[in-house]
RNA sequence: GCCGGAGUGGCGAAAUGGUUUACGCGCACGACUCAAAAUCGUGUAGAGGCAACUCUAUGUGGGUUCAAGUCCCACCUCCGGCACCA
């Protein structure tokens, strides 16, 4: 089998001995310490002076060291940071790489209990064990600012910003129902639950009302929004993000602009807001241009409003069922929308529509959701899918208030200004054949085609209007009349046959034909136009040749609603049956309808609160107590950290208390304020709370006094990349920039926002593209790799698969070739020229700046320094490699000439693999007399100019093809050039007896000529 | 339904508007070998042709351009996210 890699012979490329050894070294000369650490003990006030060097932060997400260990996925960001900062640090850099472990939460603390083994243990276990498998790809992390957020030491200070956030009011009890997941037995934020389920074990959420505490992330919403898109001042934007990820927050947050409106309510013969403890129905719709459409309203079971109204109601048990079946539901039949809507009205009581004073009745009803807007709405079923819905099945009235709008805003139907305007109403016919599925349309002389179209007179209704205009037309009598269709249009365009602009109301009918008679048609209108049948499939093509009212798409829209009954139609358009907003453009009225019925313009965010505790033992006390007479206070930050205590139990008790509750030793305390009897907060933080901060603790990992020093803190702020999952999107990414923003407002930290450069890794897939998981046993371990072929090839490998960002499969196979090119290296290295160390100090040597510019190192050389820096910088590790790859194809190339390879280019070629694979690139270049290690030199720099290669292939095309290439001198003139192509045979060929009629000529590159 | 992203060889993929298929895997043939492995070399989009060469190909259909994988319009498919948010 090729996958093994047999026996080494002696001096062949053993990895198992390098890798060891290597990373023995760096370890015992810390070469990976952060530079800062050194300046720190001098005593200064201005910190940043104190290094010379620019700083770069690098950071990946850190892990949850979960049972199962690490997966060959899992190390690829770190293998792309590993890279990312070796390329800074030979940059010149001062470069901040960190690593630790974010161990609180659910899936510890379940699978601990599953394994019958305390949390704390387990975590110890679990995270030496992560450590051992990261230790043996060779990364450079500082291992003396690992942090653990489960350290007592570090989650002192997780506590303390949660007393920031509680002091300023952005932490507080709430009792409303939250997601509860029965089998892990804590309530859960709206981020925890993906499609009805718990995040964590899938089981289905469950509403259950419980006390609990609340971040107020929600405070913060428009500040999280505008954030995206928020700019330094340099003009560059604070998130260097992902346009998918920026996106997602927009939506996650979702921010709604809208109206909030009063209805008032009447109740037997009172009005409302005359009755004591009477209330209006506020409701929130961003549509208040449909107001006069709004046939009733409909509160949430959930909301405050149901119970207030339920005594004045006739039918208060019918409600009092519906609203406890609704409870009953879960999360997943609630908001499934291709469910049957279900509701129930409030009898005995109307709302009343402000705009027009009608009285209309208010149901309760599960498709409003208490947590949004209002929790109440206003139906509109004109224009509103699920309001249409609801309608349909309680038989609710339907009214038109939006008329699509259709302007044709081209040269020739465009109003004219100054000419009259007509108003008028206009009737379609959709006229079905008796027996066939075809339609009569007309097809005018002057090029228009469409439907049977005709003005209604003043005193004509729609439907006579239509069976007349038919006639005059077509001269069928015997029609029938099925449907209107589509609600009413408008047509606003300028018709040249009348010279006049039209503002017409169409409405359209559908028909159909009884039987053929037919009365004769009038010679006038058969001059006009001629009645044909289409079948289904011409009609709309038919269409689109040309129409009498501007543009086809009043037409095409009758025609799209022809066969669905099932619509209400949402988009824009002009008000009818809106009183004095008749006429008006939808989206130009909606502040001024707003403003006329007393309503108010508010934000909506779709963005939930916090919430903050879990009733589980594996997380950080709340740092609270519960005093009767004070209330709750805060623990002083003096008996900070409060220690998670040691216990016997701490499987969940599922009563809506955590394990901790249990302690009596632990809970009763002192009030700090009264000194009177008072017991602890028995909540635990959820598992998101350690990682909203822990890249400010790397900063100042030791600090005692404060969790990060501001100056050390205003230093390395922001971080300069981050790396890690898409799958954090709207979750660790947001707190994170939450609990950041309220540091940066309180003056604890110097920048808005945490992260300036954010990449994302893609997944690494199985060989059978699923997932790598225990559950398929597709899980490709890593130390296996490492062992059999190298931390070397698995890195390089991993880099090499694919766009850094995108997920691929894992291919064991495919991973030979970067074996393979790595021993070739190994090979070429015993072919570089010797070179006498006493006579050439090459340390010496190299320490000089610029050393390579100087020294006449071939084009490819010079290129590969370029591409491969630049594609570290933007993460193409993939490009990079496969420039490597190249580089050493060029070197074997000349190899074979020279018969050796000069030492000098194979040293800058190491320092370009050096990122990639640090322990080859270290051993060998020791190997070429080297005292110090690769990892401190300087990165290469590129010479432009010596880029520029002696020759260059200029390609000749004839009418667009490729025709001929030819080398030339690349300092031949453009003349010359062309000269020699014109003189050539197969270009002669091709342009004989053709008239050159254009030329263009890209230096360097090729020649284009076009002939007639 | 809405919002993102992507469709290029047998496979992973590359490509500032300028030779499509770099680099690697796989495959085929050859060298070395008693033989195999490893290694090295050559070839490898499709069709036609003995060949030189020609034609056709970057999901589909149009468009802009001397020139389009790349820009514009419409559509199809797949992946990811959100979704009764009024």
């Amino acid at each position: 089998m090729k996958k093994d890699i047999k026996a080494q012979k002696i001096n062949e490329y053993d990895h198992l001995k390098i890798e060891k050894k290597w990373q023995k070294k760096w370890s015992a000369l810390k070469l990976y310490k952060t530079k800062e650490e050194k300046n720190k003990n001098k005593k200064t006030d201005d910190f940043t002076s104190e290094s010379e060097a620019k700083k770069f932060y690098i950071l990946d997400m850190f892990p949850y060291p979960s049972g199962e260990g690490l997966h060959v996925g899992h190390p690829k960001g770190y293998i792309a940071t590993d890279i990312y900062s070796r390329f800074k640090r030979m940059q010149g850099y001062n470069v901040l790489h960190p690593m630790g472990f974010d161990a609180f939460g659910l899936p510890a603390e379940n699978y601990a209990i599953k394994m019958k083994m305390n949390p704390a243990d387990m975590t110890a276990k679990n995270v030496k064990r992560y450590k051992e498998q990261l230790e043996i790809l060779g990364f450079d992390y500082d291992w003396s600012r690992e942090v653990n957020t489960t350290d007592p030491k570090y989650y002192k200070w997780t506590q303390w910003i949660f007393l920031q956030l509680f002091k300023k009011g952005l932490a507080y009890e709430s009792y409303e129902p939250i997601n509860w997941c029965p089998s892990c037995k804590t309530g859960l934020a709206n981020e925890d639950v993906e499609d009805g389920k718990c995040e964590r074990c899938g089981t289905v959420v469950e509403k259950k009302p419980m006390r609990q505490w609340v971040l107020k992330i929600t405070d913060y919403a428009e500040k999280l929004l505008a954030g995206i898109d928020e700019k330094d001042a340099n003009g560059k934007p604070l998130l260097d993000w992902p346009d998918s990820i920026k996106e997602l927050q927009r939506n996650w947050i979702g921010k709604s602009e809208g109206a909030e409106i009063d209805f008032k309510v009447k109740i037997a013969d009172k009005i409302s807001d005359k009755i004591p403890n009477g209330k209006n129905i506020k409701v929130f719709t961003t549509r208040p241009d449909t107001i006069f459409g709004v046939t009733y309203v409909v509160l949430a079971p959930e909301s405050p409003l149901v119970s207030e109204f339920i005594n004045s109601a006739l039918n208060k048990s019918e409600i009092e069922k519906y609203i406890s079946e609704a409870k009953k539901k879960t999360e997943i039949d609630r908001t499934d929308a291709k469910k049957e809507k279900t509701g129930v009205e409030i009898k005995g009581i109307k709302a009343i529509n402000p705009a027009n004073n009608e009285e209309i009745p208010v149901y309760v009803a599960d498709y409003v959701l208490a947590e949004y807007g209002t929790g109440a709405v206003m139906a509109v079923p004109a224009h509103d899918e699920r309001d249409w819905q609801f309608a349909k099945k309680y038989n609710l009235p339907v009214k038109d208030v939006i008329a699509p709008y259709f302007f044709d805003n081209t040269e020739n139907s465009r109003p004219r200004e100054g000419l009259e305007t007509v108003n008028r109403r206009v009737a379609v016919g959709i006229l079905k054949h008796w027996s066939e599925d075809k339609y009569i349309m007309l097809d005018w002389k002057n090029g228009w085609t469409g439907f049977i179209t005709g003005g209604v007179e003043e005193n004509e209704s729609i439907d006579e209007g239509i069976k007349r205009e038919i006639i005059e037309e077509t001269g069928y009598k015997n029609v029938k009349i099925i449907k209107r269709i589509g609600g009413v249009t408008i047509n606003h365009f300028y018709a040249p046959h009348k010279e006049k602009n039209q503002f017409i109301e169409t409405h359209c009918v559908y028909l159909e034909l009884v039987n053929d008679d037919r009365l004769p048609v009038s010679e006038e209108e058969i001059k006009k136009h001629s009645v044909l049948w289409k079948n289904k499939e011409e009609v709309l093509p038919f269409l689109k040749k040309g129409s009498p009212m501007g543009d086809s798409r009043y037409s095409e829209f009758f025609w799209e609603h022809l066969n669905t009954d099932n619509y209400s139609y949402v988009g824009s358009g002009n008000l009818i049956n809106s009183g004095n907003f008749n006429g008006r453009n939808s989206n130009e009225v909606m502040k001024e309808i707003t403003k006329s019925i007393g309503g108010e313009w508010v934000n909506k965010y779709k963005l939930r609160e916090w919430v903050f505790s879990r009733q589980r033992y594996w997380g950080e006390p709340i740092p609270l107590i519960h005093c009767e007479k004070c209330g709750v206070t805060a623990v002083p930050d003096k008996d900070l950290p409060v220690k998670l205590p040691k216990v016997k139990f701490y499987e969940p008790t599922g009563t809506g208390e955590s394990p901790l509750a249990g302690i009596a030793k632990w809970v009763n305390v002192k009030c700090p304020e009264c000194k009177g009897k008072a017991k602890r907060e028995t909540n635990t933080m959820p598992q998101w709370a350690g990682s909203s901060w822990y890249y400010l603790r790397y900063m100042d990992p030791k600090n005692s006094k404060v969790f990060v020093d501001p100056k050390i803190e205003k230093f390395w702020s922001p971080v300069d990349l981050y790396v890690g999952g898409a799958e954090h999107a709207t979750r660790h990414l947001i707190y994170a920039r939450f609990w950041h923003r309220f540091l940066y407002d309180n003056g604890f930290v110097s920048t808005p926002e945490p992260f300036r450069k954010l990449q994302h890794v893609g997944l690494i897939m199985a060989e059978d593209g699923r997932k790598m998981s225990k559950r398929w046993s597709n899980v490709v371990n890593p130390d296996d790799i490492v062992k059999t072929y190298g931390a070397d090839t698995m890195r390089l490998y991993e880099m090499f698969m694919g766009p850094f960002d995108q997920s691929i499969a894992w291919n064991t196979s495919s991973m030979v070739g970067t074996r393979r090119f790595l021993e070739r290296v190994w090979r070429a290295s015993e072919k570089v020229e010797k070179v006498n160390s006493k006579k050439n100090n090459i340390k010496n040597e190299f320490d000089k700046k610029n050393f390579e510019k100087e020294k006449d190192l071939p084009p490819y050389i010079h290129k590969a320094i370029k591409k491969v820096g630049e594609d570290i910088s933007d993460m193409k590790y993939n490009t990079a490699v496969s420039t490597l790859m190249i580089a050493l194809n060029e070197i074997e190339k000349s190899l074979e000439k020279s018969g050796q390879i000069s030492s000098l280019e194979f040293s800058v070629f190491l320092k370009l693999l050096a990122p990639f694979a640090p322990h080859m690139s270290e051993e060998l270049w020791m190997n070429l007399g080297n005292k110090n290690s690769i990892h401190l030199e300087s990165w290469p720099v590129c010479d432009e100019s010596k880029l520029i290669e002696k020759n260059v292939k200029i390609i000749v095309q004839i009418n667009g093809k490729v025709r001929w290439s030819l080398e030339v001198d690349s300092a031949l003139s453009k003349e010359k050039i062309e000269t020699l192509i014109m003189e050539n045979e197969i270009v002669k060929k091709w342009i004989s007896g053709k008239k050159i009629i254009k030329q263009i000529f890209i230096p360097g590159k090729l020649l284009s000529i076009v002939t007639d």
